[in-house]
DNA sequence: CCAGACGTTGTT
DNA sequence: GTCTGG
DNA sequence: CCAGACGTTGTT
DNA sequence: GTCTGG
């Protein structure tokens, strides 16, 4: 799954990767958490354009926010049939920019945290939903990660991983008018392990309070 | 029709 | 709001 | 995801 | 154990 994940990379960089606008001044970020603003890519019908949103959906319905914490990731498999997902993934859909995510390996007693990320050390993009939110004092926007099975290098921790986008397919998914929800859904499948990479960190990451630049280090190293 | 849920992961 | 279950 | 809280009343 | 907060 994916409940953690850094994004350090120079703005400069992300906007040549991904060619969106924004209007917005991003800061580095080493362990974001839940429930917190990430950075997030839909398209307006002609560009690109990123925005900040909380990261927990919360359905238009609920009475409070509250149903957010258990929101944080979507199941690719069943998105189309789970009510709080089905119209964002039909019209709300975006990317989530990252440049390596976190996952816990139990160990014995302990439980190590471990950074993955891609071999060439660029950013990527998550495949995210998007949803409004208008019951309080103003709109809350909150978005979710789309998850489906391990690829072999993810498998040694978890049997789910976030769905990581190729480049060449950041356009179809965020286009408003693709109403091929099949092409869609086969776009959410595990991404290539040989292109990927990871290494252990310190359980300094552990605690959402902890946001230094530690936390992407890696410890096999020091 | 109305009532009640609406979510994922990991662990037991 | 919308879907599932009864 | 992990960490940390988990409660009410009445009095100061 | 379970929920909230980050």
């Amino acid at each position: 799954m994916c409940g953690r994940f850094s994004l350090a990379t120079d703005q400069t960089i992300l906007q040549e990767h991904f060619e969106f606008l924004i209007h917005e001044e991003l800061e580095f970020r080493y362990n974001i958490a839940p429930s917190q603003d990430i950075l997030v890519v839909g398209s307006n019908g002609v560009d690109r354009v990123g925005t900040k949103m909380r990261w927990g959906l919360v359905p238009p319905w609920a009475k409070d926010t509250k149903i957010g914490y258990k929101m944080i990731n979507a199941r690719a498999e069943s998105l189309d049939e789970k009510v709080s997902f089905k119209r964002p993934f039909q019209s709300q859909r975006c990317l989530i920019l990252c440049d390596g995510f976190y996952e816990w390996k139990k160990e014995g007693n302990m439980k190590q945290p471990y950074r993955f990320m891609m071999k060439n050390n660029k950013p990527f993009a998550f495949a995210g939903l998007w949803e409004r939110w208008d019951k309080g004092d103003k709109p809350l926007f909150t978005c979710t990660i789309i998850t489906t099975k391990s690829n072999e290098l993810l498998e040694e921790v978890h049997d789910r991983m976030p769905v990581i986008l190729p480049e060449d397919k950041y356009d179809e998914w965020i286009d408003r008018n693709q109403t091929n929800y099949n092409d869609l859904k086969s776009l959410l499948v595990p991404y290539q392990a040989n292109l990927m990479d990871c290494y252990p960190v310190s359980s300094l990451v552990n605690s959402p309070k902890n946001e230094s630049k530690e936390c992407i280090v890696n410890v096999n190293s020091l």
